[in-house]
DNA sequence: TGTACATCAGTGAACGCGCGTTCACTGATGTAC
DNA sequence: TGTACATCAGTGAACGCGCGTTCACTGATGTAC
């Protein structure tokens, strides 16, 4: 081997980080690979040295962005706000406002229906993780409940994140956060 | 006139509802012009003859999904099972898998959020609708808190259906729907 | 240590293709007289 | 009633463009001896 080894792999890791960020902001489809490329500091002909397809990297990118979700997600449960932290940050101005750092589910679900088994499995295999994670809030409830609150609990965030940033009146966009909050700690507690 | 004044206006009401299904099934990126004139049964070339840009089209076709989903909501209502009716009906496996009829919060906020002012109003005045009709499921309630709990409701439902979408795992697709359920009635009772 | 060589990540131009859009034309229609 | 005409929804080919992808080439690197 001539180059070292691992300078190939940071250059993969820098577009996949590119793209997971760029696609949560324009969507899969909205987004094009010599953009990607660009801002990861290539061009674009480098590109099919790292991946076979942008479909690779559509899945490589979900995984990556479920990942970095659920990294956040395990340091916010285990701060002393707890999943009451984690819900008013899933449900704040700043994340609705910073998509290309946010949560995946809100901002790629629908899309992610319509691509390929391998970018479903990546987006499956991330929700799980979520749930697993949000399902440690009711410690006292059995397994199952707990991880029916937990899925009801991010669809509900993820829905509302989604109305409100797809909203053009900021003061129903507001007030789309602060009822989902309402109910999603109604949910939590009851 | 030449022609019977209403011939025009009828292809246009057939384009707005070819488009309008495509766009939920496909998305709006995904979904071509050319496609859509062929499902109305005419050719590409026509289609200017109707609107001026294919995000015109999108913004009436957004208005046409959302009059649909408030004229299905008010019969639900008005039907002996009311709310949970709707919530059933909403967190079916039908309407996972019909998406083409489908609510369009579900197939296309995150999308609505990438366009244009005209896209997002279509979509903004249409939710609105959908929370007008599902708030008078709280008769009791204050105007305010019965406007927060159908925010919220209908956030949870487009959220799980998204998420029931998007999963390629059959099993975990429906334990979503049902979390969804439970959760949804939950939050209509409590 | 120095030199010739093999490797391969990255370059940048080119490919075919489908997109949204334009346009010259067609032909069915209703009107004028 | 019959004929010449004006309208205009719809046709279908063409436009430029950006897409995902390919490929011949470059040049920095580590290796061999």
């Amino acid at each position: 081997m001539r180059y070292p080894k691992e300078h190939k792999e940071q250059t993969r890791q820098r577009i996949v980080e590119t793209a997971s960020r760029n696609f949560r902001v324009r969507g899969i489809d909205g987004e094009g690979v010599a953009s990607i490329m660009q801002g990861a500091g290539l061009t674009n002909g480098a590109f099919f040295n790292h991946f076979a397809s942008k479909e690779e990297l559509a899945q490589a990118a979900m995984t990556h962005a479920m990942d970095e979700r659920a990294a956040y997600l395990g340091v916010q449960l285990e701060g002393k706000r707890g999943v009451e932290g984690y819900i008013r940050a899933y449900l704040s101005a700043r994340h609705r406002d910073s998509p290309e750092a946010g949560c995946p589910v809100a901002s790629l679900a629908p899309e992610a229906a319509r691509h390929s088994g391998e970018v479903r499995d990546a987006f499956t295999n991330g929700f799980v993780g979520l749930v697993d994670g949000l399902s440690h809030a009711w410690p006292s409830l059995p397994r199952k409940a707990a991880r029916a609150r937990a899925i009801a609990l991010y669809g509900l965030m993820a829905g509302c994140l989604g109305v409100a940033r797809a909203t053009d009146d900021e003061k129903l966009s507001g007030e789309v956060l602060s009822a989902g909050i309402r109910a999603a700690l109604e949910l939590v507690s009851g």
